[in-house]
DNA sequence: GTCCAGGGTCCCA
DNA sequence: TGGGACCCTGGA
């Protein structure tokens, strides 16, 4: 991986399949948003730190130095995995080809596993506005703050609208001043398990509330323990996911695609049942698509959606 | 105003 | 295994 580092960010060179509107618009995460600008730059928050990142040309330029994008980056944007091939090997058929033609530079982020479990807790039977909303909202209430100017970030412990000022001033996430924006950080499980259900309703997130602090709780005291289901293999972190209230199928192979990059779950929602109904009836297995089934479930979760 | 759906899950028969 | 209820929001 060739990086070259200037002027606050770092340029990879010869980055194949990435494509930044795809790859945080096809629903797997819900915390980058597309600069107001028209650049086709991405802003969002990750691991703890905040990144702006564009592709141009061949190139992704991603803020902050080469160290970050060593440590940080290379690993959350997969960046050592031929996403080209592997649209070749679940291009089985002609939808599948066109899907994946696509969705290509749709890359499966490699996000945090305490995120992406309580993330998809309140996808449920939620539209994507509004799980973007209430994650937006959970953060700023429960997260750390972060000022980020260009590159650089200062991460600052102490959030000024913790707890302090729930009411709900514009967007909720950021907050303009000094040519800086402030950020959150995801908050924590173990913050997030000493909470009461009343606690989160500034979320208006329903019943997903207790779902979340019940989870949090359950990480927090190591009832579930996400990095060691990440070393084990899918089916048992799947049964261990569903113990949890409010996880059931869909979430669970969502925490496992999403959150412990176990590339092949697949996720069945409302989406992809409807165009495997249609495509290929009741019966469908996606171990056609092994051991890239998540991938190709993504192409076509993006395709159905977004294509016509 | 009502109705419906949204990256579902739980509960009960 | 199937059907209804569920918090809440935005659009029809």
């Amino acid at each position: 991986m060739k990086l070259i580092e200037r002027d606050g960010e770092v340029e990879i060179a010869g980055i194949g399949d990435f494509d930044p509107a795809a790859t945080f618009g096809c629903g797997q995460c819900f915390r980058w948003e597309a600069e107001p600008d028209g650049s086709g730059a991405y802003v969002g928050v990750a691991m703890g730190r905040v990144a702006r990142v564009r592709r141009e040309g061949g190139s992704l330029f991603v803020s902050g130095t080469a160290a970050d994008c060593q440590n940080v980056w290379r690993g959350y944007f997969d960046l050592d995995r031929d996403y080209a091939q592997i649209r070749r090997q679940v291009g089985i058929d002609g939808f599948m080809r066109e899907a994946a033609e696509y969705g290509a530079g749709i890359r499966i982020l490699r996000q945090d596993k305490w995120e992406a479990l309580c993330s998809f807790i309140v996808s449920q039977r939620n539209n994507i506005p509004r799980i973007k909303k209430i994650i937006a909202e959970l953060c700023k209430l429960f997260g750390d703050a972060i000022e980020f100017r260009g590159g650089e970030f200062h991460h600052t412990t102490e959030n000024p609208d913790n707890q302090k000022n729930p009411e709900i001033t514009g967007n909720p996430e950021i907050a303009e001043k000094d040519n800086t924006t402030t950020f959150y950080t995801f908050p924590a499980a173990s913050t997030l398990a000493g909470l009461r259900e009343h606690d989160l309703a500034p979320l208006r997130c329903g019943y997903r509330a207790a779902y979340i602090i019940g989870a949090a709780q359950a990480v927090a005291d190591g009832a579930i323990d996400l990095d060691a289901l990440a070393g084990g293999n899918a089916d048992d972190a799947r049964a261990a996911l569903k113990r949890l209230r409010g996880v059931g199928d869909k979430v669970a192979d969502c925490v496992l695609l999403f959150g412990l990059h176990m590339l092949d779950a697949f996720p069945r929602d409302v989406w992809i049942n409807r165009a495997i109904a249609e495509r290929y009836g009741k019966g469908f297995d996606p171990s056609v698509f092994a051991p890239y089934a998540g991938v190709a479930q993504q192409y076509i979760y993006h395709y159905v959606r977004n294509s016509t």
